[in-house]
DNA sequence: TCTGGGGTCCTAGGACCC
DNA sequence: TCTGGGGTCCTAGGACCC
């Protein structure tokens, strides 16, 4: 199967819309206005050069970079130019699609030339949305995930069996996909380092750290093993959530009054949206200056406005009181059609 | 003048039941 | 008087991804 990935998605749509910022530094983030609270999502190579990566606080790229152009987040706009790009994959001969994001996709294809059909993936993509892609061609979803690493920007890599331990065994544990800085770190007091020793590992020793199912499952990420079929069931959401940053931080019980009930009447909008009851909560708290705390709680299934309200209530009853909050979340948990528990991928989920 | 917003899934521990 | 063992449900929190 090939995975296809976007080469510097954001950066790109934005450059095709306005030719003259072709070889500038390009920062997207927020609003677009680096006094603000916000993150960068994403920065073109040019401003990469100085340091400027996803995730940074705007304010500190803008310092980095000061003659960067800094844009705002246009999510529809990136939005459109997904939905060409996906198209284009799916009018691909043979071809199963399964989307992972905006900007990158499972393609599963029985081919014996798997570079070839990957070129012609690129130029159909190019063509259709004047956008460069990396492909990884591999035998697990894994590994071709990870192949898609090596094949940027704007190259096929092939990553399987025969190769895997060769190009990926002496590189660190964090290489891997699903493993982050925490669970790299925990793999390091078990003497696990690289993706060599983890693939040596023996599973049922890290079920002591990690739990029944991920240790067993780090151990076979360290192969490379794993799903091998694409699946382009329809994503069923488990919820939906909104999230709001505060420009000042919140202090008055009545300006946290207010932020919740309009998160929740957003929420709600999606909830409707997807026609199915309501059956649990989840309010997130950032207290200032920087920890979280997340409050949850079951209700019975229920389409009801006032309900949920009330329920958002409950959870906003457990706030610790004098102190200010940075970010308030709140999250609504749906009822899923028995039918739909299991095995889906979310197709679009932030970048 | 640190640290977005949208998701998914897993685990620990307590409550409760038989 | 002391208190097993299995199971489920719930809340809180952790980790990761794009």
């Amino acid at each position: 199967m090939l995975h296809v990935d976007l080469d510097q998605f954001i950066a790109a749509v934005e450059v095709l819309r306005r030719p003259e910022l072709a070889g500038k530094p390009v920062i997207v983030g927020g609003r677009g206005d680096p006094t603000e609270r916000a993150v960068v999502s994403t920065a073109s190579y040019e401003a990469r050069a100085f340091g400027v990566g996803s995730g940074m606080p705007l304010r500190i790229a803008a310092r980095k970079v000061p003659e960067a152009v800094i844009l705002p987040v246009d999510s529809e706009a990136y939005l459109a130019a997904s939905d060409t790009v996906m198209a284009a994959l799916r009018a691909q001969p043979e071809a199963t699609v399964q989307v992972l994001g905006w900007d990158e996709a499972f393609v599963g294809v029985t081919t014996d030339e798997p570079e070839t059909y990957a070129r012609r993936v690129q130029q159909a993509v190019l063509d259709a949305s004047q956008l460069h892609c990396s492909v990884g061609v591999g035998d697990t979803l894994v590994r071709a995930k990870v192949a898609t690493g090596f094949a940027k920007p704007a190259g096929v890599f092939r990553l399987t069996k025969e190769n895997w331990l060769e190009v990926m065994g002496s590189r660190p544990t964090i290489d891997l996909w699903g493993v982050g800085p925490k669970v790299s770190r925990r793999l390091a007091t078990l003497n696990i380092t690289t993706v060599a020793e983890l693939a040596a590992s023996n599973p049922g020793d890290l079920v002591p750290e990690f739990g029944p199912k991920m240790g067993p499952w780090y151990a076979q990420l360290g192969r490379g093993d794993g799903e091998r079929v694409v699946d382009d069931t329809p994503w069923v959401a488990r919820g939906h959530s909104r999230e709001t940053t505060y420009q000042q931080d919140l202090t008055e019980p009545a300006q946290v009054d207010d932020a919740v009930r309009e998160l929740v009447a957003h929420v709600l909008e999606d909830v409707i949206a997807e026609g199915r009851p309501v059956i649990g909560l989840t309010l997130k708290v950032r207290y200032a200056p920087f920890f979280t705390k997340t409050y949850a709680k079951r209700i019975h299934e229920t389409f009801d406005r006032d309900l949920v309200l009330a329920g958002a209530f409950d959870l906003v009853a457990k706030i610790e009181p004098d102190r200010p909050i940075r970010l308030l979340g709140f999250r609504a948990e749906m009822s899923m059609p028995e039918e739909a528990r299991k095995g889906h991928t979310p197709t679009r989920s932030g970048w």
